[in-house]
DNA sequence: CTTATCATGTAAGCAGTTACATGATTCC
DNA sequence: GGAATCATGTAACTGCTTACATGATAAG
């Protein structure tokens, strides 16, 4: 269980709301964290309770109040134990995988079409990481600390999605080298 | 939830007990999808009470008797089915992507280490799944149907090893071009 | 006047993990 | 005699998702 790990994280490099975190975590954070706000509320409140961070009710001008968290000393410690512990290798579990696999087991044009939504989408995603590695990362070279990290980790977005993008192409050039004897042809 | 589908795939392929599917999910179809044994047994009996499976007990000599699972004509519909439907794009939830990014908050050259352990562990999987594209597809131009994509599932799995590998790599190079100032000191 | 956004939460349920249990057999 | 494998399962728990609820303001 990380998410609690992943919302110290996100605290101390800016102290949030609940909802700020959520929208975070659909941007950068989102390379490889999501989370819902509900999810992310339940956390928030055991976090509290166990006291690795503190609230701060602030209150808005014609808005609702909101709970601004940040992370305490203890919450620091928790932390910095959690990172120097060894993280066991994850498996990815990819529904998409699963029916390229199973692609034989029903109609095949089918998941063709299923895969090159699926390529689209991850075209558009690499497009949107490349344009913010431009844009906010100018001159990568003299990054130090934690801006290197944040930028090495939308590398690592970057790499994911082209790794999508080139597994997903593969799939189909491979099986439109190899066609159905006749285009209306089920496969058996 | 897509561990029914998962399975329905694997039983196509071949009828299993749930041990031998637990066996399966450790390799080939382990590349992008796991699963316990115990969560096997609860989906097999829920997929048998639903009619998409059906047992045979199977009596062995010297050993416990095994239920053997087969998909049943309305399994290999829902099958169908799935497969036509379009799959949303999952984000990647990745604890050592977390790290990456928190490492400033901790000891970085503890992070580091986590990093290296499991660049060796996907450098060793890399190799292990070449040795498997080597030794079972000799002439992958020749592959149709569900072999050809069983292969190219396994070079799903060949490219994602190597996305880790590569960043990773990259993240330790960016890191070791920009040392601490002094060897022991620590970041702030 | 409706929709969207800000902001926080409750309730119900499913998916999945971890620990434990059983009982026989084969290997060392 | 002890450990490992084959084989299936129960029980308890955690993590996460989905649906629903409230109540205000801002934008179209």
């Amino acid at each position: 269980m990380a998410l609690e790990h992943a919302l110290l994280v996100a605290l101390r490099e800016q102290p949030a709301s609940g909802l700020d975190l959520a929208k975070r975590f659909g941007r950068s954070i989102g390379f490889f964290w999501h989370a819902t706000h509900q999810q992310i509320y339940r956390v928030l409140a055991r976090m509290d309770a166990d006291g690795w961070v503190e609230v701060t009710e602030v209150a808005q001008t014609g808005r609702p109040d909101k709970k601004v968290y940040a992370v305490t000393a203890a919450g620091e410690r928790v932390l910095a134990d959690w990172l120097a512990e060894p993280t066991p290798m994850e498996p990815l579990r990819s529904e998409l995988a699963v029916k390229l696999r199973g692609a034989s087991y029903g109609d095949r044009q089918a998941v063709l079409d299923v895969v090159r939504a699926n390529l689209a989408d991850h075209h558009a995603r690499l497009a949107h990481y490349e344009q913010l590695e431009k844009r906010d990362h100018g001159q990568p070279e003299t990054l130090t600390g934690h801006d290197l990290d944040t930028y090495l980790v939308l590398r690592g977005g970057i790499r994911l999605e082209r790794f999508w993008v080139e597994w997903l192409t593969e799939y189909l050039h491979a099986h439109r080298s190899r066609p159905a004897r006749s285009p209306k042809d089920q496969e058996r």
